[in-house]
Order: structure tokens, then sequence, then C-alpha cells
DNA sequence: CATCAAACGATAATTATTTTCCTTAAATAA
DNA sequence: TTATTTAAGGAAAATAATTATCGTTTGATG
């Protein structure tokens, strides 16, 4: 996703296109999946000056407008990333990493709903575990 | 589980048995899944005079010991239960509800690891949507 | 009952997040 | 291009959430 692309998905949803918005939404697109202290730290490297508040504030009005997403993972930090196609989340114990995996639950998700009466209108999986290279030592 | 099976596991863990403690945990059984402000309101209507503190420090505690444990839900805070055996969550949107499901998702959890290279040693899924009492507009 | 360490309550300190308010800059139209 | 409007930025204050400190109390043990 380039810059016009963002400035654009900014537009749509009656956002103004600011340096520090492209910035954030450009660092999901380069690392995935970053916390609120990474994202600031990115952010800082190309805007020294700017403000925590202003980060704050801007994932929370992109997360409203369902620009980005909120990822919990158990043990550790919030994340946020892009939004996209669901999908769920892999988050290696050891260096930390959290990856992406496309995965049919609605064979789960059914049993869920006829297990519990709810209409189930979403599903969020994390597996936690060792990454490739956490795995093999490394 | 009664005030005893709750001592015994308690000093199983080299903590004292302190009247604080019990009344944790036996809000955890009796209501399943509670933030930290709903526990401090159920402790404090047993011992007015408790301290948030008293119960920031015994969940910490408590779920180092692994007696109980924090679930992260998207959009809401965390809640806390006694750990149990492996198993998912169901949580109504609408009234904020939170059950358990038991669900086997060996079968999600085998596909995860071969899309992902990843050794899966838990697997936490959160189905979000309606409850029956709110889907039936009740 | 006496001893001792752990836990308690009160409160201070720290960390995280949100709000305020004034300045700056993006959007839009002249 | 420039002027106007208004949202967004930065700095700092305010608030919320969590953790640490410390003197006192209490559970465990003998
Ligand atoms: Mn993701
Ligand atoms: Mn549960
Ligand atoms: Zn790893
Ligand atoms: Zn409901």
């Amino acid at each position: 996703m380039n810059t016009q692309t963002i400035a654009l998905h900014l537009r749509e949803h009656n956002l103004k296109v600011t340096p520090q918005r492209l910035k954030i939404v450009e660092s999901l697109n380069t690392y995935g999946h970053l916390n609120i202290d990474m994202l600031y730290a990115e952010v800082q490297k190309s805007y020294p000056s700017v403000s925590l508040a202003t980060v704050y504030k801007n994932i929370a009005l992109m997360t409203e407008k369902q620009l980005l997403e909120e990822v919990k993972i158990p043990e550790s930090k919030s994340v946020f990333e892009v939004k996209k196609a669901p999908h769920h989340h892999l988050h290696c114990r050891r260096c930390g990493k959290i990856e992406d995996v496309v995965i049919d639950c609605s064979g789960i998700c059914r049993i869920a709903e006829e297990k519990s009466g709810y209409l189930v209108e979403r599903t969020e999986t994390v597996f936690s575990g060792l990454c490739p290279d956490c795995r093999s030592g490394s």
C-alpha cells in the first residue's frame, strides 16, 4: 500500500492527510503489528518533535474509523495493525514476533454457536508458541 | 470449589490464606470472569476497608502462581478467572456477558502449525457476538 | 502464647492515557 | 496563489491505571 492509497483511505474517512498519520500507517504496513511505544519510536525517526499524544489520538481515531485494528495478545501489550480481511495470529513467546495466519474457523465457530446458543459474529484466535527461528534454538 | 479447597490451593503455592484472598477466589468461582473493578467491588462488600492495592497485588501474585488467569477480550477490559482446563470464550457485545466454551481446536491448531512452521503450545479463541438473551431482543 | 515472615491498608510514586489550549497546517474556495 | 476555515499538531496539565513503599497487623508455626 503506497502513500497515495493511504491518503485516499484517510480522506474516505474524513481525516486530513498529515505526515504523522501517513507515517503511522506506513510503519504498520512495513512491520505488520506494532504497539504504542514502537509506533511512537517509528514516527519519531521521521518527525523527532512528534508528540506521544498525537500518536495516541491518531491511533484511537483511526481505530474508531476502522482503518486500524487493535490485537490483544496474551501476556503482552496490545498491538495495532492496518485493518484487513479477518485473520488470526501467531505469537512467539520467545522473540515476541507476531504473524498473521489465515485459517477457516467456520467449523469451530459453528460448534461454538451450537454449544452456547450465541450468534457468533467474529472469531479471534491467537496461537502462542515458538516461531521457526526460536524452535531451532537459533 | 469450597473454602477448604481454595485454602489448600493457596497453601500449595506458599500463599497465606487471608480472608481477602479467599473472597477474591470465591467471587471468581461465583461469577466466572471479573475485571479488576468488579473484583474490588465484590471484595469491598465483605471487607469495606480493603485496599485496591491489595486486590492488584493478589491478582498479580495468584496469576503468577497460575492459580488465576487473565483473559483479554477485544474492545473491553481484561477479566480474570480461576485457572482450569484449557477452554475458549464467548463474549456478548451487547450485555458484556462472558462464557466458557470447550471446543477441540487441535484441527485448526495443526493447520496453523503447518502454514507457519510455528510450534503452537496454546490456543486462545474469543468468539464475539450476541448471547441467547440478547439475540431474542429481550 | 511467642516469634517471624508475609500480607494488609494507606499513601506516594510511577506509568499510561486523555484532555486542554494555543499554534500550525491541510483543505477548500475565491 | 492567496485567503478562510477548521481539523490536527505539540506542550503541558489532568486523569486513570498500576506499582512500590512503609509502618502495622495477622496467619503460620512451634
Ligand atoms: Mn494481523
Ligand atoms: Mn474462562
Ligand atoms: Zn521467535
Ligand atoms: Zn447478551
